[in-house]
DNA sequence: GCCGTCAAGTTGACGATGTCAATCTGAGGT
DNA sequence: ACCTCAGATTGACATCGTCAACTTGACGGC
């Protein structure tokens, strides 16, 4: 590992980019921690000695982030790969396969998420993640699950799904409920029926006992007509 | 600022430490971000050597992390003055109060909860705001108008409002609307909505064109009855 | 009034890190 | 055989957290 590397051709210096992206992408995910990430230890696993990285990184900052981003295209395969059938099925299947995708990379989404970015402007990482968000709630306004600015709708549900992630990354040691699928599943779904029928609220509701009531008559109502009994179900 | 300070009386070694504390406090206040919180930049803050930090916290994680909890009970008195009246109301005020409070001192609350804590455990911070949290949701569940486990519930609260104010504190160059006020009040009656239906879900529910119609009937349905028209909203 | 003691605080150093200017090296064209 | 310049290295700098060894001076006792 610590041979020293053979000079690349002419022509082709960007050869050792790839070789320290995946020095580095090892350090980080064998330690766990981005605080392993020395531009030292990135070179001398690459072979390579420390201001080489500088020949293709402006700095350990750009490193890092290239480093975080390279898994994430992964993200973008998920959402697609989870649409069509029922929008607001398919909407539940894509928070689940984010939240599944941040806990799977859990170092590189709080890197990337969780901290303010170096670069100003809107770190791309957030861009296309809400940007998947908000296409599948947009197919959920379509069939009128959902009413309102897609947008909006889709910060509530971002919000919860990312928050969940963002605590269990980063508060491991909190009591958490043995099945993480679980508590993400419930998440999921809390967050997809508040969107539905926050949008449907009238401006005055009545006081808190009495709103429970008039909730309880709700749940009877939203159970499946019989004549569509094989839906296992259709909650996000 | 840098006057080299009058040494303490013998059993008042205990004086730099809060003097340390008020130092570092400034210091992260002014520059915004943790990274100006060098012991040296402390120490010659607050009028002493570097190594003198160390006669007070163990490292200096230890210090930032006292730093950041010096902030800390102000948010037990927020939730604690937003209690009373009817509890599906007080949970929106303290959800909202958090939330604010988050924004008011991002720093901190970065530093202590979005990032994994030093100390082995759960972090008294994360400990005493979910405490807060289920505590105003098992009120909600006394007047029924929540149902099922308290714990549970506040997870998937806490996560909608932690994952808004998350997004907010560590995304600040994402085109969030321009009243974060409003966002978050959108965020947290969607997410308190979202509670109080979920537990009440069949498990089997229509597909999405029909559950859509079937909202529509019941966001009707929510609305006060006539002879309670003082009351502005009872939403959280 | 002097003194010894011990808490309170300092000195100086070590190793590690990010970063940069200056330098070397050697593959490939002529 | 030689030149060129992309590809990479050397050596140094400032800064950081941390520690062992040292100094200072307030205070109780004589």
């Amino acid at each position: 590992m610590s041979t020293r590397r053979v000079r690349a051709r002419r022509g082709e210096g960007a050869l050792l980019r790839e070789e320290i992206l995946r020095a580095a992408e090892d350090l980080l995910t064998e330690a766990g921690t981005e605080d392993a990430l020395t531009l030292r230890a990135v070179a001398r696993r690459a072979g390579v000695s420390t201001p080489s990285v500088y020949l293709h990184f402006a700095d350990k900052d750009a490193l890092v982030e290239a480093v975080c981003m390279r898994v994430w295209d992964e993200l973008g395969r998920l959402f697609t790969g989870n649409l069509g059938g029922d929008p607001f099925l398919a909407l539940g299947r894509c928070a689940r396969a984010y939240a599944r995708f941040a806990l799977d990379h859990p170092v590189q989404y709080r890197v990337l998420m969780l901290r303010p970015s170096a670069a100003p402007g809107v770190p791309p990482a957030a861009e296309t993640a809400f940007r998947h968000m908000v296409a599948a709630v947009a197919a959920c306004v379509e069939t009128r699950v959902f009413e309102g600015d897609p947008e909006e709708l889709a910060l509530g549900l971002w919000s919860a799904v990312h928050g969940c992630v963002s605590l269990l990354i980063a508060q491991p040691a909190f009591p958490w409920p043995r099945d993480r699928e679980a508590l993400i599943d419930h998440i999921v779904r809390q967050a997809g029926f508040g969107a539905a029928v926050y949008s449907r609220l009238p401006g005055t509701l009545p006081p808190s006992k009495e709103l429970a009531a008039r909730l309880d008559e709700f749940g009877a109502r939203l159970a499946a007509v019989p004549d569509e009994p094989s839906r296992r179900q259709s909650s996000p």
